[in-house]
DNA sequence: TGCGGTTTGGACCGACGGGTCCAATATTAG
DNA sequence: CTAATATTGGACCCGTCGGTCCAAACCGCA
C-alpha cells in the first residue's frame, strides 16, 4: 500500500515539476505511475488537491533530508557549510536538467495561486529554510561583520536562490544558476570577518 | 477600437497577475473588462494565447516606461539611478498590495510552463532588464571595484529582485520585499569604490 | 477454502472552458 | 444617408478534467 502511494507521489512530483500542478491531470499521473485507471488512483488519494498537498509535504521532506542535512553537518565550519549548501541547491537544479521546478516555491507557484492552503504551505517551506540558515549564521555570529543580521542575510540568500532558479528555468541556462550562486557566495563571505576557507 | 483593446489588456493583466494565466478564463476577462459576450472579446483577440502574448508584451512596455525610464534618467548618477530603480521595483510591487504577480517573470511563471512561446518571451524580458542594468554599470565602470563584472552584477540584481518578489508574494509580506531590497542596495554599493550618495 | 485488500477496466456524469456562429442593434465617419 | 465598424446577447459544439460507481479478477494469508 505504502509502496504504491510513493510510486504515485513520485510520478506526480515529476510531472508537477515539469508542467506545474494545474497542467498535470490526474490521468497524467495515472499514466506515469503505471496505474490501471481512475479508480485505482482514487483508491489511494481522496482528491487531486490532496495529492498536491502530499507531494508538497513530501518534496519538502526530501529536500530536508538533503539540504538541511548539509546545513546541520556539524563537522563543517558553519560558513563553509552554508557555501556547500548553496552549491547543493545549484546541483539539485542542474540535476533535473533545468526542466524541473525549483527546490523552492517555483515548483509550486501555480499551486499557490490556485489554493490558499497551498500558498500557506509554500510560505512555510520558505520559512523553514530561512530559519535554518539564520540559526547557522547565529552560530557564527562572532565572525560576522558588525551590524550583520543573521535573519536578514538568511532571507536574502533564500531570495537570491529562488530568483536564480526561476530565471535559470525560464532561460534554460545552467550557467546563470552557477553564476548567481557564486556571486551569492561572495556576498556571504563579504559579511564574514577574516578569511573563509574554500 | 484601440480603446477597447487596451481595456481588455488591462483587465487581463490584472487577472493574470492575481491568479495566473491558466486560472484566468476568457469569461473572467470579459467580466472584468465589462464586455458583453464572447463574440465581443473574440472581435478583438484571436485567441486566449494571443491575449496572453500581448499582455506580456504590453506589461513589458509599461515597465519599460517606468523602470527603464529611471535607468535612463541621465540627470542622476548611474549608481544612484540603480538604487532608485531597485526602490521603484519594490514600490511597484507594494502598490499592488502584494496580490499581483511580479514585474518580472513570476507574473507569468505558469504561462511559461504552458507554452514554449511564452517561455521565450519571458526569457527575453529578463534579458532586457539585465542588459539595461549592465549598460548602466558599465557607464560607471571606473568606479567599480576591481574584478566587478557589470553583466554578472546586473544578473544578480535581477535574480534577487525576482526571488524577493516571489517570496513576498507567497508570504504576503511587504517587509520582506523592503528588507531584501535594502540588502541588495548595500550589496551594490559594496561593489563601488568610494562613497555613494543616499 | 474463504476473506480482505489490491488491481483491472471501463462506463459515466457534470462542470468548465475555449472557441464558433449568428442575427440584431448602435454608433460613427465619409 | 449609408456603409463600415462596434456592440449586444445568446445558443451551441466539443474536448478536457475531476470525480463517482460498479463488477470482476487477482492476491496472499489464515
Amino acid at each position: 500500500m505504502t509502496q504504491r502511494r510513493i510510486q504515485i507521489l513520485d510520478a506526480a512530483a515529476e510531472l508537477i515539476a515539469e508542467k506545474g500542478f494545474i497542467q498535470t491531470s490526474v490521468d497524467d499521473v495515472i499514466a506515469r505511475a503505471g496505474l490501471s485507471g481512475k479508480s485505482h488512483f482514487y483508491h489511494y488519494f481522496k482528491s487531486k488537491d490532496a495529492l498536491g498537498h502530499e507531494v508538497l509535504a513530501r518534496q519538502f521532506d526530501l529536500l530536508g533530508e538533503r539540504g538541511l542535512a548539509i546545513l546541520r553537518e556539524s563537522s563543517l565550519d558553519p560558513i563553509e557549510r552554508l557555501q556547500v549548501f548553496i552549491d547543493s541547491v545549484v546541483a539539485m537544479q542542474v540535476e533535473r536538467g533545468m526542466k524541473g521546478g525549483s527546490p523552492f516555491g517555483a515548483l509550486a507557484s501555480d499551486m499557490a495561486e490556485q489554493d490558499e492552503g497551498f500558498r500557506v504551505r509554500i510560505a512555510r517551506v520558505f520559512r523553514g529554510w530561512i530559519d535554518e540558515i539564520a540559526g547557522l549564521l547565529s552560530q557564527a555570529e562572532d565572525r560576522l561583520e558588525e551590524g550583520t543580521d543573521p535573519f536578514r542575510l538568511a532571507r536574502f540568500i533564500v531570495a537570491a536562490l529562488e530568483g536564480a532558479t526561476t530565471m535559470a528555468r525560464m532561460k534554460r541556462d545552467v550557467s546563470l544558476m552557477h553564476g548567481v550562486a557564486s556571486d551569492l557566495k561572495r556576498f556571504v563571505t563579504s559579511h564574514v570577518r577574516g578569511p573563509v576557507t574554500r
